[in-house]
DNA sequence: CTGAAAGCGCTTACAG
DNA sequence: CTGAAAGCGCTTACAG
C-alpha cells in the first residue's frame, strides 16, 4: 500500500534511480539530460502522479511566477481586462491572480502584509487608487496601474476629463440651442474604493458645456443597472421631457443602460426626442444601440504586460506613463 | 545602507534579540509569549517592514490556506458566487483564488500539473464538468462541485431538468390552448467546457410540454446579450408573431434579455402578446422585469463552504450531495 | 550529462 | 516562556 502523502521529487528520483537535481532539470526543461534518463524520469513522474510543489519551487527560486490583478469588482468589464492580461501572461508562464475588492473584507485582506498579494512578482491595479488602498504601507513590489494614474508608479491610463469633453462635444454636435442637458453620474463616496474617474468625467463635461454657455442639470445616480432609470424618473417628475429634446451624458454605460430603458418605456426616440452617450463600451451597449466612449481594454492590457516584461528583463527603474486614447462610438442614441 | 532583499524572520529575530521560533509564535499568535518580548518583536517587524513569506510558510506547515474556484467565465453571475464564497472563507483565513476558464489557454494551464490550482487546499468547481476539465488526471484534492453534480464528488446542485419543468408550468399557467411555444436555448458544443445544464433545462421543458400535448419550436441561440434577440428575429421572419400569443422559455437570462428587447422593439406587451421566462435571476433581470427562475447562489456558497469546513475538521471521507431548490420569480413578463 | 549538498524562509516538536 | 535544530520540497552552483 502506497503512502498517503503526495509524491515528491525525492520519490521520483528514487524510482528512476537518479538524483533530484536531474529530476529538477527535466521538470524545468533546463540543462542537458540524456534521452534515456529523461524517459526514465518522465515515466516515474507519470506512474507516481507527481506534481511539483509550487511553494518549494518559489521559495528556492525566489520567483513567484504570478502577478496580482486588483480590480474594483468582478463583472463583465474587468472580466475582459482579465482575459487580455491573462492571454499575454500565460504565454510567459505566469499566473494572474485576481483580487476583486468586493467588500471591506477583501480590502482588509489586502492590507494584511501576510497576504498572497505580497508574494506575487508584480501587482497590477485597475481603476483604483494606490494611495487609498494601501495607505502608507505600499507593497515593495512592481506596481503597474491600469486605467488610473499615479506619478510614482507605472501607469497606463485614460484621460477621464477628456472623456467628459468628448461626450459634451458629441451632444453639442447633435443639438440645437434651446435644448436641455443632463449629466447623470455616480457620486463617489470618499472611501478607500474611490477612484475619482467619475469626478473627472463630470468636470470635463461641465467645463465644456460652460464654455458653450449651456446649462447642465446634474443628477446623482446609484451605480447599478437601474441607476440611470431612477435618476431619469426623478428628473421627469419635476421637468417635462417631451417638449424639447433632452441630451444626456451618463458617465458609464451601466447608467446609460437605465436611461435608455427609461426613454424606451416612454416611447421617446433617439435623435428626435433625446440623445444619449455613455462611457465604457461594455458588450451590452452594442446590443442596446448605446452611443458611448470606448475604453481600449486590450491596448491597456498589452501595454501593462509590456511594462512588466521590461521590468523582468532589465529591472529598469524608470517609470513609464502611457496615455491611451478613448474613442467615440456612435450608435443609435 | 540597508540590504536590498526583503527582511526575513531571521532579521526580525536578530533585531529583537530573540529566536526565530518566538518570532514565529507572535506572527501566528500561537503559544505563549511574554508581553515584553512580544512588543520587542512587533516593533522590529514594524521597523523592518517585515512580511512573512507565504511560500515558506506553506511549505513547512503543509497548508496552503487557500482554495481554488474554477468558473466558466468572469461575469456578474460568478462574481456574485465569488463574493459569497469569499465572505465565508475570509473569516477562516482562507484565500479564494479564481480560475476563470475563459479560453483554451486557461484550460491548458489547469491541466498542467504544476499549476497553482494543485497547490490549494481544495478546489471548488462551478457549473463545469470535472470529467471534461481534468479528463483522467483528476487532482488529488478535495473537490467540491457548486452548481453541478458528479457522483464521485461532493456536490451542491440544482436540478436543471426541474427548472425546465417549472418554466413549462409557468408558461402553461399563463396561456390558452391555441398559443405558440418557443424554446430559445444555447446549443452547447461538445468540448471541455460543456456543462450540459442547457440540455437538461431543454429536456425538462420539452417533456412537460409533450405531456400537455403542446408543440414547441426550438431555436438555437448564441450565448450572448443579443442571442435571444437574433433568435427571435430569425423566428419572426418566417412566423407571424402578432396573431396569437407567443410563450417563450429562454434557458438563461442573458438570452431572455435579448428576447425581451425584441418584444419591446415590436411594441408587444407581456401577458397580452407574449410571456417570457428566463433562468438565473441575474441583477439586470430585475431591472427589465423579466420573470425568471432564481438560482440561490448564497445558499449554494454557504453549503459548499460548510462541506469544506467539515473536511478540515475531521477529514471525513463521506461524499455529500446537496440539492438546492430553484425558485420561480414572477415579474412583468 | 549527473549527483551530493547548501540554502530558500518558514513551522514545529523538543528540550530546557 | 524561549531557542537550537530538523525538516518541508524544491533550485542551483559546484565538482565531477
Amino acid at each position: 500500500m502506497k503512502s498517503n502523502k503526495a509524491p515528491t521529487i525525492k520519490d521520483v528520483a528514487k524510482k528512476s534511480h537518479t538524483g533530484i537535481a536531474t529530476v529538477s532539470r527535466v521538470i524545468n526543461n533546463s540543462g542537458k539530460v540524456s534521452e534515456n534518463t529523461k524517459n526514465r524520469i518522465l515515466k516515474a513522474i507519470d506512474e507516481l502522479g507527481y506534481t511539483p510543489n509550487l511553494h518549494a519551487r518559489s521559495l528556492s527560486s525566489k520567483k513567484g511566477n504570478s502577478i496580482s490583478l486588483v480590480i474594483p469588482d468582478m463583472g463583465e468589464f474587468y472580466g475582459i481586462l482579465y482575459k487580455y492580461i491573462e492571454k499575454n501572461l500565460a504565454q510567459m508562464g505566469y499566473r494572474v491572480i485576481v483580487f476583486p475588492l468586493v467588500d471591506e473584507i477583501s480590502l482588509a485582506k489586502i492590507k494584511n502584509k501576510a497576504d498572497l498579494i505580497y508574494q506575487t512578482d508584480a501587482v497590477f491595479i485597475s481603476s483604483l487608487s494606490v494611495r487609498k488602498i494601501f495607505k502608507d504601507k505600499i507593497p515593495q513590489k512592481k506596481l503597474i496601474l491600469v486605467d488610473s494614474k499615479d506619478d510614482r508608479f507605472d501607469s497606463i491610463y485614460i484621460d477621464n476629463y477628456d472623456i467628459g469633453v468628448k461626450a459634451a462635444e458629441y451632444l453639442l454636435s447633435k443639438s440645437k440651442t434651446t435644448e436641455k442637458y443632463l449629466l447623470i453620474s455616480f457620486k463617489e463616496l470618499e472611501n478607500d474604493f474611490t477612484s475619482h474617474v467619475f469626478k473627472y468625467r463630470d468636470e470635463g463635461f461641465l467645463d465644456t458645456m460652460k464654455k458653450h454657455k449651456k446649462r447642465v442639470k446634474k443628477i446623482d445616480a446609484d451605480l447599478y443597472w437601474d441607476g440611470g432609470y431612477e435618476a431619469m424618473k426623478k428628473y421627469s417628475s419635476k421637468n417635462s421631457i417631451n417638449k424639447s429634446k433632452v441630451n444626456v451624458f451618463a458617465t458609464c454605460d451601466m447608467l446609460g443602460f437605465g436611461v435608455r430603458n427609461f426613454f424606451n418605456e416612454k416611447n421617446l426616440l433617439p435623435n428626435k426626442n433625446y440623445n444619449l452617450i455613455g462611457v465604457d463600451d461594455i458588450p451590452i451597449s452594442k446590443v442596446i444601440g448605446l452611443t458611448t466612449i470606448h475604453q481600449p481594454l486590450e491596448l491597456m492590457a498589452d501595454n501593462a504586460v509590456g511594462i512588466f516584461k521590461k521590468f523582468l528583463e532589465n529591472k529598469e527603474k524608470k517609470i513609464t506613463h502611457k496615455k491611451i486614447e478613448s474613442k467615440l462610438i456612435v450608435r443609435e442614441t
